[in-house]
Parts: structure tokens; C-alpha cells; sequence
DNA sequence: GTCCGGGTGG
DNA sequence: CCACCTGGAC
């Protein structure tokens, strides 16, 4: 079974949400920022900080200028802040090598750091209306669904679900990046993963329905997170975060008294990441203060 | 308390 | 394949 192009895109024209970075004047670095805080966060989160961001960091030089220390703090807690380190690396990249705008071409997307197939590909489709298909786990379910009659995406690979997309998008590259983000709207809104509202779907034949929607045969076990060395990460960064002068190693250690062992790796994983660093006199720090 | 979201890089 | 973060809904 296919996806009718025309139908999702009348669906999308009258149901999308008025989300802050598909309004007009939107460039693309602007659309990459919010693709990487995407990455992990809810829109919710994401929103805000967005609109900080692209006021105090209009171009990727703006940002490039910023210290990386500076770019984590404003992070905040929105989560995974080795996105952030990125995006400050990209932002110089791009200030440097690519005129202070980022590039429209998937490949040379995929070159910079934090970029990967998924965001190289809403870059190019979202910001430069490029006809390449965007595949993330929103996309994959409705594929799965609606033309393969399988209740959830199946294996992780993506090549077959890149060529599975390619094959829907319409042939007018302006209508093909509007299907695509109609399709992933669709996911995110209506063909959600553990209660679609088919009732409100736009599809007429969706594969998966007309199978009698039968069950998926996925055994997910609920990501944790409390306990965590994810969690004791946090924890140490959130002390470095909201402190403008270096800490010393005891005040670190108030962070995470549960488990030292756990909060020695944590520390230690911080550094290797280079997200904090030490002074010359022992001292932590936030990595790349000035 | 439990569930939830889901891309990149190593 | 695994590690990486968080807060809000229920």
C-alpha cells in the first residue's frame, strides 16, 4: 500500500502546528540549531531556548564568538549537552569554512560534527526545500504502518527505510518537502506509538488498519534513569553550570554522594568528553570558560 | 512511583 | 550495539 502525497499535504496545510522554526525568514542555521536540540528533547523544552538562541545567535559566527562554556550554560537542562559542544564546533565550521551559512548539499551536512543522517537530511529538505527523503522514528512508524501493515518500525537500519521513503516522495521538489513534513508531523501528532488516533488520521487506507491492526512483536524495556551515570553527569554539570568561578573537587562531590565509584567514572567521563576541565591549580570548571 | 521520547558517535 | 539527559504526564 502507498501514501496518497496529496491527501497528507491537504491534512498538513490545515493541521500543522505553528511551530517557531517553520515560520518564514527561518535560515538554515537557524533550522539546524533547532534539529539538534530536536534530537532527544521534546518541543516543549526545545521551543524557548530556540527562540533565546536565535536572538543571541543569529549566524553561526555570532556563535563561534560565544565561549563553548557560554554555549553550555545556555543549554541549560535541556539534556544530552554533548549537543551542545557540537553545535559550537559546527558553528565555527561553518563561520570559518562555509561563507557563515550552512550548507545545502547532504554530504557536505553529514561532514559536520553532530550532523547525521537524519538531521543532514531535515537541513537540506526543511531549510532548502530539497527533495531527499527524512526519515526519523516518526517517519519509520507511519511507513511501517500505513504501507507495510506492521504495527512499529522494524530493525534500525535505515537504508531500506530511506529508499521506502524515497519512493513516496512526490516528483515537484516543493511538494516532496512538504510531504515530508507532513509525515513526520503525522507521526508526532496522530501516528503516535503506543496510542495512535486513527480516528483522526487522514489516510483512507492505511495497510496496518486494514490487517486489523495487529499487535507488534518488539519486547522494549523502559530506558531508566534515576541511578544512572547518565543522571550523576548531570548532576556534577548542573554544579559547573551554576557556578561562574571553578569549583573545588569537595563541592563536587556533594553532587553524588550514593555511589563514589559511580561519581569518580562520571567525572572522569566529563572530562574525556570535554565538557569540563581542570585548572592548573586542581580546580573544575566548565570546558572552554574563555 | 512508572512511563515516555528516539539521533549521533564511538 | 551501547552510552548519552531531563522533566512532565499519569
Amino acid at each position: 500500500m502507498t501514501i496518497e502525497a496529496g491527501t497528507l499535504i491537504r491534512w498538513f496545510d490545515s493541521h500543522a502546528r505553528d511551530l517557531p522554526w517553520r515560520r518564514s525568514g527561518v535560515t538554515a542555521w537557524q533550522v539546524l540549531m533547532s534539529e539538534i536540540m530536536l534530537q532527544q528533547t521534546p518541543v516543549v523544552r526545545v521551543a524557548p531556548i530556540w527562540e533565546q538562541w536565535v536572538r543571541r545567535w543569529p549566524v553561526p559566527s555570532a556563535m563561534a564568538a560565544s565561549s563553548q562554556a557560554e554555549v553550555l550554560r545556555a543549554w541549560g537542562k535541556l539534556g544530552y549537552p554533548r549537543r551542545a559542544l557540537r553545535l559550537h564546533q559546527c558553528a565555527g565550521v561553518l563561520a570559518n569554512d562555509f561563507g557563515d551559512v550552512a550548507p545545502a548539499d547532504v554530504d557536505t551536512l553529514l561532514t559536520l560534527p553532530g550532523v547525521g543522517a537524519y538531521t543532514a537530511r531535515a537541513v537540506a529538505c526543511f531549510a532548502y526545500g530539497a527533495r531527499v527523503p527524512v526519515v526519523d522514528t516518526n517517519v519509520r512508524r507511519v511507513v511501517a504502518r500505513a504501507v507495510h501493515g506492521r504495527a512499529n518500525a522494524g530493525n534500525p537500519s535505515t537504508t531500506a527505510d530511506l529508499a521506502d521513503v524515497s519512493a513516496l516522495l512526490p516528483t515537484d521538489r516543493r511538494r516532496a518537502a512538504t510531504f515530508s513534513a507532513a509525515l513526520m508531523e503525522l507521526g508526532a501528532t496522530v501516528c503516535t506509538a503506543r496510542s495512535p488516533r486513527c480516528d483522526d488520521c487522514p489516510l483512507p487506507r492505511c495497510a496496518w488498519v486494514a490487517a486489523g491492526k495487529p499487535a507488534g512483536t518488539e519486547i522494549r524495556r523502559a530506558q531508566k534513569f534515576e541511578g544512572t551515570d547518565r543522571q550523576a553527569r548531570g548532576r556534577l554539570l548542573d554544579v559547573l553550570r551554576d557556578s561562574h568561578a571553578p569549583v573545588e573537587r569537595a563541592r563536587l562531590d556533594l553532587a553524588w554522594l550514593t555511589d563514589p565509584a559511580q561519581r569518580d567514572r562520571a567525572l572522569d567521563s566529563l572530562l574525556v568528553d570535554g565538557l569540563i576541565e581542570q585548572t592548573d591549580d586542581g580546580l573544575f570548571a566548565l570546558a572552554g570558560e574563555g
